[in-house]
DNA sequence: CCTACCGATCGGTAGG
DNA sequence: CCTACCGATCGGTAGG
């Protein structure tokens, strides 16, 4: 057998048990957290044996990283397709965002920044700022300022809501939501039974609570 | 020397010292969540060996409880007798609540749920569910009910916002606020120096972001 | 309220 | 990609 098909071969199975790893890591590092995660949980979901993880990753600081990158980069890609789709107006595309949210960055933002503060060496805080701005907040943002720009959002000047500001409150509202699927009409402390969340948050959040708009 | 008085004086210290070990607790709980803190720890902190902690709590679960408890105590009493300043206007109580909430109670909410999710067992979550329905959730929704009421927020039937969800909003909205106190004017992803956070966030919420109101 | 210590488990490495 | 194993640290206990 030629060295190339080999090398190739050999190469294609790493670079699969590489991916097996990150899936799961991805999984149980977005349900539990990352100090709540064992490598040996990493293993045996993936199916490898623990020490496997020290010939892809250099630790699991660095696995945790490079779960967030991937998922940032999906992240960033249907977020800015989401805010380019300009037939819809602002609450659907900002339902949009959410239902995504939900979906599949199923990661708490009070665990992320708790995490950001205590749980990670500076670098990997840097780096994960820099994901986290770019492709999350950067987009939901832009649809913000777009919901400014077309007259339907006040501007911040005149009495209305910074679009960073209203970003932080879309992605806090956005973390604690009950699960989503059919069954999982999950009667909590907060939602009720038949009522859609998503709808909701975004309702409350762009047309407020007040009877008459300020001043 | 009397019994009473010498048995008096020794609980006295073994009650001093338990709430010390209270003290020390709360402030790592809250600070780094229930799992990042160990029994060695909170014992350093308050100036204990580490194997009297099972002297005074069954466990560090049980730990973590007490002070949750102790913590939910004081919180309602706080956030009650806020609710119940009637001379004050509801952006003006809502704003209290923040600032209450920010100075004492700093648990991230995102943090709470994920370790009533996955790190306690069912009996204290049952426990501290029922902690904060009472002594959070219910006092901060009676003031968004007394808003409704005196006709200054909508009613839910109305195109308004459920209380309850009015509180899922504000609770969130109030975990990862910056630091309190002079010379933390930490201008981050979120937030520009010299703007009031607790005032912006209340603003929003009660007057959304939209130029006009729905219907 | 202490010293001494337990078994379990952690992240990570040696050596092949 | 494996087996074997390391030192550190965890929550908790024994025995006084």
């Amino acid at each position: 057998m030629p060295r190339g098909r080999a090398r190739s071969t050999q190469r294609s199975d790493s670079e699969e048990t590489r991916q097996a790893i990150l899936k799961a890591a991805q999984d149980l590092f977005m349900e539990r957290g990352y100090r709540a995660v064992t490598t040996r949980m990493v293993a045996d979901a993936s199916g490898v044996r623990q020490p496997l993880l020290y010939y892809h990753f250099a630790d699991k600081e660095a696995l945790y990283l490079e779960v967030q990158r991937e998922q940032a980069m999906a992240c960033r890609v249907a977020l800015e397709r989401i805010a380019a789709r300009k037939h819809e107006n602002i609450p659907e595309r900002l339902c949009h965002v959410m239902r995504y949210l939900r979906r599949s960055h199923q990661q708490n933002m009070g665990m992320l920044f708790h995490e950001l503060k205590h749980e990670l060496t500076p670098a990997t805080r840097v780096a994960m700022s820099e994901l986290f701005r770019t492709c999350i907040v950067a987009p939901i943002m832009s649809i913000f300022e777009d919901g400014v720009r077309v007259g339907f959002l006040r501007p911040s000047d005149e009495g209305g809501v910074a679009p960073r500001l209203a970003t932080y409150l879309l992605l806090n509202a956005a973390s604690n939501l009950p699960d989503d699927g059919p069954g999982s009409g999950a009667a909590s402390v907060w939602w009720e039974e038949g009522h859609d969340p998503v709808v909701e948050v975004v309702n409350a959040l762009i047309y407020g609570m007040a009877t008459r708009l300020p001043i």
